[in-house]
DNA sequence: CTATTTGCAAACCCTTTGCAAAAAT
DNA sequence: ATTTTTGCAAAGGGTTTGCAAATAG
């Protein structure tokens, strides 16, 4: 974690560490979740700080912002440092995380084969009715 | 166009479809952008008809939003009625479409496979470096 | 005729900004 | 020692809301 942020040339502070340890317990907070989880570790922090933070490791590619599928949720975010694809439930909006990197792959070659491009990265997001929903939607 | 609305239950305005029109560029505009085309053909419309149009089309699928890579970009907006992919410049951030139906689903069966789960649908970015882009960088 | 949608303006609230103090390297 | 980051509070601005009038079906 040190070591990535270290990479990208940003500092170690407490603040941006309890940031990428909430991150990862991947259960893809919203900016006020992740405020307030981190308060219980970390009470003076800011809002916005998190809100600095947030964009600055967004924009060095260690956080990932997902957008919601209705207009009536917020964005979560997620981190992302070992590449995986996301599960999104069109139902409760729950999101389940993937680490399928030879799909990751065959995807990306796939693309690269299409668009006669380089293709960098894929982001990949299926959408899904989650197993609870199923059982809650059946009775 | 009009049947696309209907299927969903909303009314087909001259506002309304003067939205899906200017999507239907495929230009990926932002909400701004849209509103400024718009206003070109429609003057009297206003910014809250197109956010309130723009969150309703979203919630029946039509209507997709993409959220920009880095945080100083805004989100951008795409109509989606025919299935496709986008390629993103990580340079200058234009997106491009992709018509690739055989590849989505190509990578919803490899996605069904691997998460066991009822794939619906794909959203799938791929990132790259565009072809202007390129070109200007290698100067 | 009824339900939905529009447009205006105000309200709302999420996000950013500026700056001095603190902390990281 | 230098540069980055934090936290506060205020500013900012994008987005939503309420409601009466207009419009679609």
């Amino acid at each position: 974690m040190i070591e990535k942020l270290k990479e990208v040339g940003l500092k170690a502070t407490p603040q941006r560490l309890s940031i990428l340890r909430e991150l990862d317990k991947k259960n893809h907070p919203t900016i006020d979740d992740l405020y307030q989880n981190i308060k219980k570790d970390y009470p003076s922090i800011s809002l916005a700080t998190v809100y600095k933070n947030l964009n600055m490791l967004k924009d060095e590619g260690l956080v990932l912002e997902l957008t919601p599928l209705s207009a009536s949720e917020k964005s979560k975010y997620d981190i992302y440092i070992e590449p995986h694809i996301h599960v999104v439930c069109t139902h409760c909006n729950k999101i389940e995380d993937f680490y399928v990197n030879e799909a990751l792959e065959e995807c990306k070659s796939l693309l690269k084969k299409l668009t006669n491009k380089n293709i960098k990265n894929a982001n990949i997001i299926g959408t899904t009715l989650c197993d609870e929903c199923k059982i809650k939607l059946k009775k």
